[in-house]
DNA sequence: GATGAATGAGTTTTCATTCAT
DNA sequence: GATGAATGAAAACTCATTCAT
């Protein structure tokens, strides 16, 4: 069996990696020691540096995997999807504010690492070549949006539109962080859809919207 | 004169939470160490304790302190602002997203705290309250609007309408947080005041604001 | 008693630099850690980066300061000596052979930093301007002697004696390192002094100087 | 073909121990760990262990090795050489300080080693047994020497004659160790024959030995 | 025999806190 | 009250050695 050693390699890297993103989303940055990432992974001490170079690298690479992690969902998700514009945005903003994606540890990562990602150019910059794809893939929907709409009554441009649904959903994020226990997942799904409504009532409703609890 | 002494003590205080908070701008959470304090504050290493009790208590203060200077700010501005409802969402808004609110140094400190609040309590807890004066002031005037804008189509209750508002205002901080250097102030209200005009067209409009530059 | 805080840094400092030429001498640079030195010292693992900044940076103080003690011993020797060249050179010689120079603790210390100075340059740069006034004070006594000696048949330029012995002092340090027991302080003595009196027979001869003990 | 293996095992603890002597000679000891070895040899991490049972063992062997070839050399140049025994001196010197022995790599590798001998008796030992040897060879010379002269003024012992000339080439290598760039080859051998034709006029001389350049 | 991933003891360094002055 | 030298626990990192493959 050749290949073992590498594929136990390649193993050991990835327990490293989620021991870190565990811990952050656990205790935070501040408390995620060499000592707590190496007991969590069950692995030594020396593997972080064998494997990594340093600390710094691997909470790096942890970030780019958590960046890399979210961005292949939603394209996988994409891929599964309908082709209109309208269906395309839906996807995403639902695949962005679903379980899965947003949830108490996925939250606590990620604003943890923008809050160092400041200091830290290594974890700052892969975030930016995948965010901007994000935004393209909803600048085409909305750009073909814009278009259909234009005819009636175009509100929003295409680029203030793209730019205002992800200040939303970004929006939603942080209302997760500052309030997990009463956030509600229907009610930001609704008030999305209801301000993307209200902009292109040609194209977004609330049908299957879960209606207000009161 | 013994107020001198009094006067004194308070001064130094302020002095350390300023460097506090230039520093976590600057540097990070995690490199503002009690040296890097205090050769800002110019001031003595003992001088946090006995102020403060430690290094995390003035941590904890300075993020208090940052937060009340956001929100005594916000309420100065309420003060001096007309009674119409719109008006006064009008100007929260432009007051959230005005220079001397959002800016680096504040984006920086914000955000810096938000990724170690989890883990620190005594950061997170002083948020809440305030945050929620905030939240009042907005439903308040949202209710108001809601009520006026009902007998035509209420398309959005109170609440929602304060949340998604919300939501969009921290969209933009994360946004600023993002790209700082690609930050669009103009840009950003616009499509704050697209989203409500949308939303409530009796109340709100584009007038006043800066067109996009294409 | 305002100067006891200042005096006891200065203290601590000192007891530092000798803790580490204690174990370099008796244990080797390669052997001489950070706790080595502070169990010799009786301070604390912290003390060293305070008072130097780092393991490194003490070790290249404590380099300087045995170079300075070999330095300021010589010269307190030439104050206190004749004014003729010979008796100059005779006490350089003397002194650089003596015991209280030349002994294991020195010889241990002064290779082991000669080892590593190729590749610590902060320990090499210290050595070079106080070698060159050894150099300088033994080549201003050859200089008159040579000019003395003229007349009849001067063998060798000042410089070249003045290089030739101090590679015969030089060797012999080495000897001593090599073979620490059976060195022979008196016989390296006669040595030299044969060398020079053979040299400079006019100036130099073996009165006084130990008679082999064979 | 048997013996291919063999010579294959000899390959590599010969590119090892050639591996060390770089390294020693460009980094010093204290740089020159496992990783930076097998890299120079570029040959796998185990092979240390195969073949010298340890980073220890290696080095004294780098050290043994390193001592042979210069004794090596010596006696294949007194091979060559005439029989007077001033002319086998005259040999000794010159190859001694000759550019393919007195080099910057050797004198490195000669005072890291020395540096650390002290306290890695194995690297020590070795150095002795051969290096009785150099002084015998002198040794016998000068007797001869010695007993020729004495007729006429005999200045020097054969043993100091031999101390003081080793001490002589020593001095020289610590000149070049401290001085590299300034090092003159063609002064050194001047002075050393200066000294010896000033103790043994009748059978040195500076025929044929570079004059000083100024 | 050869490899290089894995180990963990030991190293240097950092830093919040203490306390004699 | 104020100072800053001192402390030492805990952090990150290094590296010779081991051993499954």
């Amino acid at each position: 069996m050749p290949g073992k050693r590498e594929q136990n390699r390649e193993q050991n890297r990835q327990a490293l990696i989620k021991a870190v993103l565990d811990s952050v989303s656990e205790k935070g940055i501040s408390e995620t020691s060499v000592s707590e990432i190496i007991q969590r992974a069950g692995l030594s001490r020396g593997m972080i540096h064998l494997h990594f170079g340093g600390k710094d690298n691997l909470l790096a690479a942890a970030a780019r995997s958590s960046s890399e992690e979210y961005y292949d969902g939603l394209e996988a998700l994409l891929q599964s999807g309908g082709d209109s514009p309208q269906e395309r945005v839906e996807m995403i903003v639902r695949g962005d504010l679903s379980e899965p994606v947003l949830n108490r540890r996925n939250v606590s990562i990620w604003y943890a690492f923008r809050g160092e990602a400041r200091n830290r150019s290594a974890i700052a910059e892969y975030s930016d070549t995948r965010d901007d794809r994000l935004r393209n893939m909803i600048l085409n929907a909305f750009t073909r949006i814009v278009r259909e709409a234009g005819r009636e009554d175009p509100v929003l441009s295409a680029r203030d539109a793209t730019h205002g649904t992800i200040a939303l959903m970004e929006g939603m994020w942080t209302d997760y962080l500052l309030h997990p226990d009463r956030f509600d997942r229907d009610e930001a799904l609704r008030i999305v859809f209801r301000f993307l409504a209200a902009l292109f009532p040609a194209h977004f409703s609330l049908a299957g919207a879960v209606p207000p609890k009161n």
